[in-house]
DNA sequence: CCTACCGATCGGTAGG
DNA sequence: CCTACCGATCGGTAGG
């Protein structure tokens, strides 16, 4: 009796924890792109982690660069909403900088596979949602690039060129996909720290 | 009499200037290696982009991946030369960290087309080259978490996390090969300047 | 540098 | 989710 419980009851678990074929499929398509590459990635190579034939992955899903897709689309909500914050950060721009960073930081450190995909595969989308990925990418980068310059008209920030500035800003930040170990002892609000420190005031003393 | 002495200098300077075929092929695989990936790009769409037939390749090179490591290596040894005048410098810890990152901007701004193939394509690399790629790069590091490690102990620098430190200088300063441009108004030196003055003073005034 | 060709592998479909 | 299979393309070789 109590064992007939106990099986229901982890059974309930298993649905609730276990994730959908789809996810799956997802989720070691992610840690593949990121160790290979997208275009040196097989669906055979995907089919073989996940222990079926590569042609039971199509029950799923409808093609190798909708996973792109997905993963590419999911990592750009992730980081226009994460902004949100942002917005309400109005005290300072070194203050809203200090926000934006460290809001960027903890989309990437959440995923760092996704967000190693969607900083080296995108190239690999086709149109027309290599369009729209550069044209939210766009988006992005003026929104970092309007901080810098209502910094420099407030006199906070020195005169710098803020293309320049806001393309130096971002690679520092997204470069974090490679070396974060989320199971370290840096938090993602220490990372955020200590970049935004240092980007703000320098290495000299 | 003077047409054929003008067409005579004007064959030898072909000769000095021309690429050899196999200079040619290593910098249409360079571009193309950096539009699309290595993975991405076939030995067809490289023999198109010269005029010829893929098998016709192989007259003058070996295998696509000799390309790759020709590429890779030929990096690492630029960026490992231009240490030397680096070492030159000792007045203090701020000017080598400068001499530095001048030395490797110099590099990646010489041809951004193979900094790309350099940064972004190394791990389709086959053993034991790959091997010997990562023990290089890891020397490299290792010498500007040095100069890092030196200015904290001069009292020069703030206390930072040394490897933090040096893979957020080289994330920014990679990054470069993204965005230089060689016609474009900005000289090597002067993205020299602004990254390092960013990096070392901040973008508080 | 070409023609002719190789075996292997690719993304994906049909039908069950 | 599988078997069986498709046409296309891959890196590369033989022989001239």
């Amino acid at each position: 009796m109590l064992t007939n419980v106990s099986l229901y009851i982890f059974a309930i678990m298993e649905t609730l924890v276990k994730k959908s074929r789809k996810e799956q499929i997802e989720e070691k398509a992610t840690q593949l792109f990121q160790e290979k590459g997208y275009a040196a990635t097989s669906m055979r190579d995907l089919a073989q982690v996940l222990g079926i034939e590569a042609a039971s992955l199509y029950s799923h899903i409808k093609s190798k660069e909708e996973i792109l897709q997905k993963i590419c689309f999911r990592m750009a909500d992730e980081f226009f909403k994460s902004w949100e914050e942002v917005e309400k950060e109005n005290s300072s721009m070194a203050e809203k900088m200090k926000k934006a960073m460290a809001a960027h930081i903890k989309v990437i450190t959440q995923d760092t596979a996704s967000s190693a995909v969607f900083f080296n595969e995108w190239r690999h989308l086709s149109e027309p949602h290599l369009s729209d990925f550069l044209a939210m990418r766009e988006d992005y980068e003026g929104r970092f690039m309007q901080i810098i310059n209502d910094g420099m008209a407030s006199g906070e920030f020195k005169t710098v060129d803020p293309k320049f500035m806001m393309l130096t800003i971002l690679s520092s930040l997204n470069w974090t996909h490679n070396w974060y170990n989320p199971s370290g002892s840096l938090s993602p609000l220490e990372v955020g720290d200590r970049l935004s420190n240092l980007l703000l005031n320098g290495l000299n003393k």
